[in-house]
Formats: structure tokens, sequence, C-alpha cells
DNA sequence: CGACGGGACGC
DNA sequence: CGACGGGACGC
């Protein structure tokens, strides 16, 4: 975001690529040349710069030494840090320079910074697969897949830790390009997240819960700028008042934590809509695929609350949330078993019948609240999930009893069927999918196209209105053509086509090594 | 022991 | 017409 490129006034080469400068305490006295005749022997010297003050002249003892590549600053600074030069008493400290932009500030997590790399990994990858990928290039301390929270699923990327930066350096140059290798930036610190919060900015470039995608219902919605903005968690943005919890839920429990089981259609932005009604919310995430979402409130109290506000909150209409205060010892309490493997396993009526009979006259002042915030943000249910039609035609089973109605498409569709693991070597057929004119959710993609078997994967371009599905059997992939091309998914027309070859060689080939390009590969 | 110059004529 | 993704660690 702030990088040096954007500047234009900087020099876009002292960083590029990243820790390939170094910034270099020596003997006063010490000239260009015998920099040189130490040091390149490690690489490409593409600059050296020894500091002089600005009005004397005089040597500080300080220089920068750029080099063209990182692994070579890498094998520089560890065999020159404390090493003498020749003819010269005092050892020289070898360390990775700052930009430029960051200044003279010293950074306690300055190692991190070279030993950490964030890659971007197949989902069919484990541990071991991403240990074994970069043990390679040297020796690896430890490494980390992201996982979705409550189904346990690879979220398709992860860090990998070396023991030294040389060895980091060398995976990042020469590791599969897919891999899109970064330098980690360092963990934050809770207190520092919190930091971050409460000026809504971040140096990282990191997007915040609250600005990222609304747009869940693609395309059927304008921004809001009327419910949301200025709401920062904890502050009272229209709910009742602090007092009023303490008063009425000051024993209840003793979590701070919620499980939801959301409504498909309903988006990770809209839910934190919803949840922020209440004050105290400090996350709230939701796993498009599973419709299962986890919030944590301030306080045991504000949870409660939350819980006994919101559950049972139906909209659109035909379904409803489901929230339950989370027990972190009691999974077995969760809505639905979140391991399995199914895209969907849950069409329309999965939930039971949460009326707002149950519920006081002041649960319905949030409700009517919720309702407005997903109204004027121009949600319109009956676009959305077509319940006219499907309404029209009589939900349920229909015809040869195999079929069932599901409120996001206007015809009936097989029940949903277990994914396949992505395993880099089973792909058979891949879709191209237009949604017209705007796209669709992932969930609701997901949803309709793992029912015609051996799906593996499903998604839309980023921001745009088309993209692929995966499956591991032709015939399956030839019924999700008969059944969807043409009709019609959360609102939008759908053409369903076989993809043509892909343009360019991308994208992980899995680990079946050096067998070369397969015809399955080609697809 | 601790921090930022000079050069560039290239889309 | 519409053709090749993904991106940050929380309990």
């Amino acid at each position: 975001m702030c990088s040096d490129k954007m500047s234009g006034r900087e020099s876009r080469g002292l960083d590029d690529p990243p820790n390939s400068r170094l910034f270099i305490l020596c003997q006063k006295g010490t000239t260009e040349q015998e920099f040189r005749d130490s040091f390149d022997q490690y690489g490409t010297i593409e600059d050296i710069w020894i500091i002089k003050d600005k009005r004397t002249n005089e040597d500080r003892g300080i220089a920068y030494i750029k080099f063209s590549k990182t692994s070579e600053a890498m094998q520089a600074m560890e065999e020159m840090n404390g090493k003498a030069l020749p003819g010269s008493t005092k050892g020289l400290k070898v360390v990775v320079a700052n930009s430029k932009r960051d200044g003279s500030t010293r950074d306690p997590r300055e190692d991190e910074r070279l030993v950490r790399l964030f890659v971007i990994i197949p989902k069919s990858f484990n541990e071991q697969n991403l240990q074994d990928e970069f043990s390679k290039f040297g020796d690896v301390e430890n490494v980390t897949v992201l996982k979705d929270r409550s189904s346990g699923e690879n979220k398709g990327f992860g860090y990998v830790r070396f023991f030294r930066p040389i060895h980091a350096a060398l995976a990042y140059e020469n590791c599969d390009s897919s891999y899109r290798p970064k330098f980690a930036e360092p963990q934050r610190s809770r207190d520092e997240r919190d930091e971050i919060e409460n000026h809504g900015y971040t140096g990282a470039g990191q997007k915040r819960m609250y600005e990222e995608d609304f747009g869940g219902f693609h395309g059927n919605y304008n921004m809001d700028s009327t419910g949301f903005q200025g709401f920062r968690p904890g502050s009272n943005s229209g709910g009742p008042g602090p007092r009023e919890m303490l008063a009425d839920y000051s024993t209840t429990s003793s979590t701070s934590r919620l499980v939801i089981q959301a409504p498909i259609g309903l988006t990770q932005g809209y839910l934190v809509k919803l949840f922020s009604l209440i004050p105290g919310m400090e996350y709230c995430d939701l796993n498009e695929t599973t419709g299962i979402a986890y919030a944590r409130y301030s306080s045991p109290q504000c949870a409660a609350y939350a819980r006994d506000k919101l559950h049972g909150f139906e909209y659109p209409l035909g379904s409803a949330l489901h929230v339950q205060l989370a027990e972190d010892s009691a999974r077995q309490e969760y809505p639905m078993n979140v391991d399995s493997g199914y895209a969907s396993g849950y069409g329309n009526s999965q939930f039971g019948n949460y009326g707002q009979s149950s519920f006081g006259l002041d649960s319905m002042d949030v409700r009517q609240k919720a309702a407005m915030i997903l109204e004027k943000a121009g949600i319109n249910p009956q676009n959305l999930l077509n319940l006219s039609s499907a309404s029209s035609s009589g939900l349920g089973s229909v015809g040869d009893g195999r079929k069932e109605r599901v409120l996001y498409c206007n015809v009936s569709l097989p029940p949903p069927q277990p994914t396949v693991q992505d395993d880099g070597k089973n792909l058979a057929q891949r879709l191209f999918i237009v949604c017209q004119p705007s796209g669709v959710s992932e969930r609701v993609l997901k949803d309709a196209f793992c029912r015609f078997g051996n799906l593996i994967d499903v998604y839309l371009l980023s921001g745009r209105n088309y993209g692929y599905a995966k499956y591991a059997s032709k015939e399956s992939a030839m019924k999700a053509i008969d059944t969807l091309h043409g009709q019609s998914l959360g609102g939008q027309k759908i053409k369903v086509l076989e993809a043509e070859p892909p343009k360019a060689h991308q994208g992980h080939q899995g680990l079946q090594g050096d067998e070369g390009p397969s015809k399955k590969q080609r697809l």
C-alpha cells in the first residue's frame, strides 16, 4: 500500500528483492574496494555506499551493500557478521538494512522477518506435505497450515519457518512460483492488533474485518453507509446499552463465544453487521461453505445477550440463524458434524422452527434493526432465493423423489454429495461457469455443484462473474451441465460449459513430482 | 558502536 | 458475448 513503488520518489531497487541490502558497521576509513574484495564472493553487488557526515565529510563507520539477490545478501551476512576485514581489528556488524521508509528503528522481531515465509498451498496439503516441499531448501524449524476453525479445512495458505535466513532465501527464490512466497510479517501480539483496531489503520496492509466483502449477495445489494459505517466493537451502535445487559445477564453463562449456523446465502459481511448490533462483538467469522460461524464478545454477558436476541432470527424468509453459546469442551453440542467432508450436507430444512413467538418483545427490537440493516443494504430475498418460483411449484421433494427443491435455485436438484480431495491427480473434467448479470456466492455454488458427485472445487475468479468447477469424474461434470446450464442460482442466470484447456501452465500440480505433464494437467 | 547518496534519459 | 484464483497467524 505504501511501498516504495507507489511513492514514485524513492528508487525502487533498495529492497527489491526483499532483504537484499545489508547495513554494516565497520572500522572508520574502510574503503569501497575493501568491501568489494571481501563481499563480492557472495554474489553480484549492485551498490556499495559508505556513509559520510554531510557537513564534515567524516567517515562514520557505516556502509550499505546492495546485492542482486536475497540469498547472496543472506550468505554474506551469515559469513561476514562478526568477522574483521583484512588489516582491521574491528569485527563487522552485518544485518539486513531497514527500508528507507522504516528509518533506523531497530525491530526486535528482525530475525523473524528473515526466516519465515508465507505461501499459497493446495487445499490438499497437510503439514507434512508442506514441510517436505520446503525441506529441500534447508532445515525447516516448523510449518503452519491455516485451517478453518470450524471445519478444519485447509484455507489454502501456510507458513514455513526455517532455522537460517539463507535457507529461507533459497526457498523464496527457488520454490515453485505457484507458492507465491513472501517473507511473512511477524505475527502481531493481541495488544498490537487491538491498537490497530482502535486506529483503523494497519501498516501491514491487512484488511480489517469490517472492510471485507460485503458483496456476498453479488450484485443484489447497495453498499449501506447508514447502518454500519463508524461502528467499532464495543460501541453502542443502536443496540441496548451495557447496563441493560449487565442487569439481565449477570449470571447466565461462562463463555464469550458463540457458534452460529447461518442460512445459505448469508455472507460474512452481513453476519458481522447483524452481530455487531450487540455491543461487545470482537470477531465474527463465517465459513461460507459450511455456514458455521464463530463469534466472540467482550464478556459472557454480551455473548448471552447476543444469543438471545439473534437466535432464531429469520431472514431471508424460510431460514433462520441458529445461535448457541460455545462451550469449548462441548463440540458435540454443535449444530452439525463440522468435520464431515461434505461441501454442504444440508439444504433448506436443516433448521428447527425457531419462530419469533418464543421471544419477548425486546428481542423483536434487535431483530427489526437486523432486518432493517439487510433491507437498507438492498438485499432482496425474493430475488436472491427465488422464493416465488420455489413456492409456486412447492418446496420439498418432487417427481422421482430423488431430487429436491432448494431455496436458491429455480429447478430441483439431486441431494448434496461429498466433495473429493484435490490430490493434484484426480481432475477429470473442468467446467466453465458464467453467472449473469453478476456472480453467485461460493457457498451457493458449492452447494449446487457438489450435488452431481465427485466435485473437487468450484470458484469464481475474484471480482468476476465467471469461474470454474473441477470434477474428478467426467460423468458427474456432464450431469452438472445437463441440470444447471441455463438455470438460475441465487437469482443469477448461469451458463455451464466444458472448459477449454487452461491458457498457461500454472498453479500447483500436486505431489506427483517429475513425471512430466500428463493429459489430466492440460484439462 | 546503529541508518540513507548519486545517478539515471529506459514506458 | 465470458476464459484461468487464492493472501496473514486470533480462542
